[in-house]
DNA sequence: CCCTCTATATGTATATTGCCTATAAGGATT
DNA sequence: AATCCTTATAGGCAATATACATATAGAGGG
């Protein structure tokens, strides 16, 4: 198993092969979110689990995506110092970004496609209840 | 737009993003493939259409990953010197290529959940339409 | 003073990716 | 026989992606 898989421990190794690369997927996942309202890294690390992310995802791995949606020009950001507690860096959709989120949704609903394939034949050759 | 959508050309470049690697998801292919029925890798590569993957989907890829699915025990090789054309390698899928291709089916349905939550989400955002 | 929680960021070894090119057999065309 | 296409397999490589570990730091509790 992996970390892949929600609820897995962390660096319990993985020999499953993987599938969706945790990092790929949390970018759509990371601009839906600052679509609904602009927050920062940690706030996101957690409402990530909603998408199936594991609860000991790597901060490092949400925080190094931010940094790139940024760097593409998909999120803009500002140091948010406020009562109490560290800054936080606070993260806000661009119009880009919000395009992009789009062309996620057209981008996941075939590849939705393409797995619908493989459990289909899957289903086809073992039954459905396996 | 990128060789990860079917139909795109050879070479037109990616800024996409991905979400499923193309290798990735091409392991539980080749298994239900094989499962379905022995073959070598250029047959393979055309069957793999069934499952989305491009027409022009690179070769190379496709025997790499039959290479490393041999060396991982998920299936068996041997060549075959037969009626007429160059000598092909034709691949069995082994009982632990079978079990492998049940863990998959758990994960890939594990993912789908992790793509439906993702567009029941972008729907409420943006409506069914769009 | 130490520990935990919040919060952000970097380093690194290894694995994976897509793309290009090489090799070779056989058949058809010129 | 020379050229070309299709079938068939394989290796190289630069760039990127990955998981995991570690660094930094403020604030509050015990």
């Amino acid at each position: 198993m992996c970390n892949r898989h929600s609820g897995d421990k962390k660096g319990s190794g993985c020999r499953c092969g993987g599938g969706l690369p945790v990092e790929k997927f949390m970018q759509p996942c990371l601009l839906i979110l600052l679509k609904q309202r602009s927050s920062h890294g940690y706030d996101l690390l957690q409402q990530l689990t909603e998408f199936g992310f594991s609860e000991r995802l790597d901060p490092g791995s949400v925080y190094r995506t931010l940094r790139r949606l940024e760097d593409e020009g998909l999120v803009t950001s500002h140091w948010d110092v406020g009562e109490g507690g560290p800054a936080r860096r606070l993260y806000s959709l661009s119009d880009e970004g919000e395009e992009m989120l789009h062309a996620w949704a057209v981008h996941i609903r075939q590849q939705r496609k393409r797995m619908d394939a493989f459990l289909e034949r899957y289903q086809s050759i073992f039954g459905k209840q396996d």
